[in-house]
DNA sequence: TCGCATCGATTACGTCTGTAGTCAAGACAT
DNA sequence: ATGTCTTGACTACAGACGTAATCGATGCGA
């Protein structure tokens, strides 16, 4: 919950995600595979982070350990969530009727959901 | 498609799905249900969909008619795709599982999503 | 010990966004 | 004809965002 993460800043929180802690050069690293950041770009997008609360850091010697606050979890239940409320009036099957006459379900995705529907009818 | 609409942007983009084509003065009537802005706000704004080419305007004297250019499905579509691939690696059914795992579906999201998916399989 | 590399903090700056005021031109009532 | 209302165009301005340079402190190699 809390500020909101832009899009840039997720780039970054999606790095700590995967790995942490991590050194800001480290999280620098990773996140050079996506975005060809310097490694100050990447700094001020931690201490952005960290002025919303949504990560922390551990002093080691002069160097910070940063580590995510928010689980993903909870990020992207909000973020879903946002979208539902925003584009579907909160309703979950129209946006999934939507992504199906997108063509946008593969044949994986329909069992899946099979499977998923299932479980939910115990 | 194209340039992104912002979230303020949304809300008068709204007001023209539900109705087109309107005057000005008539959008931010509708739009005044949501949000507490000034006509000149909602002139701004229309301004700016113009300006990313997502909406026009038929002059009528010296008025205009505003009119979407994107449908709502386009949109709709790009975004929800956009969330999807940004938070579920494009896929759609951790989505759904997810959504499902924070009880955000109703009874009658399983129902309908049943319905679906037997359609999906013909 | 002295210069350099590195770290986080601070500052910069152009763009986008949200919100709105002002202005010039035409319409309308008196 | 003149003052008033309405309309779109233009301007304003603070805060967020994307991207980065610079700065002061600190640790490390020579």
């Amino acid at each position: 919950m809390s500020e909101k993460i832009s899009e840039a800043e997720l780039v970054v929180m999606e790095a700590l995600w995967e790995s942490a802690p991590q050194t800001a050069a480290e999280v620098a690293d990773r996140v050079a595979a996506d975005r060809d950041w310097s490694v100050q770009t990447v700094k001020t997008l931690l201490s952005r982070l960290m002025a919303k609360d949504v990560i922390a850091a551990d002093q080691d010697g002069r160097r910070f350990y940063y580590r995510p606050l928010v689980p993903r979890q909870a990020y992207v239940a909000s973020e879903s969530g946002r979208l539902v409320n925003r584009l579907f009036g909160g309703r979950v099957s129209p946006l999934v009727a939507h992504l199906a006459s997108q063509d946008q379900l593969t044949a994986e995705d329909i069992a899946e959901l099979e499977e998923i529907l299932k479980g939910l009818k115990s």
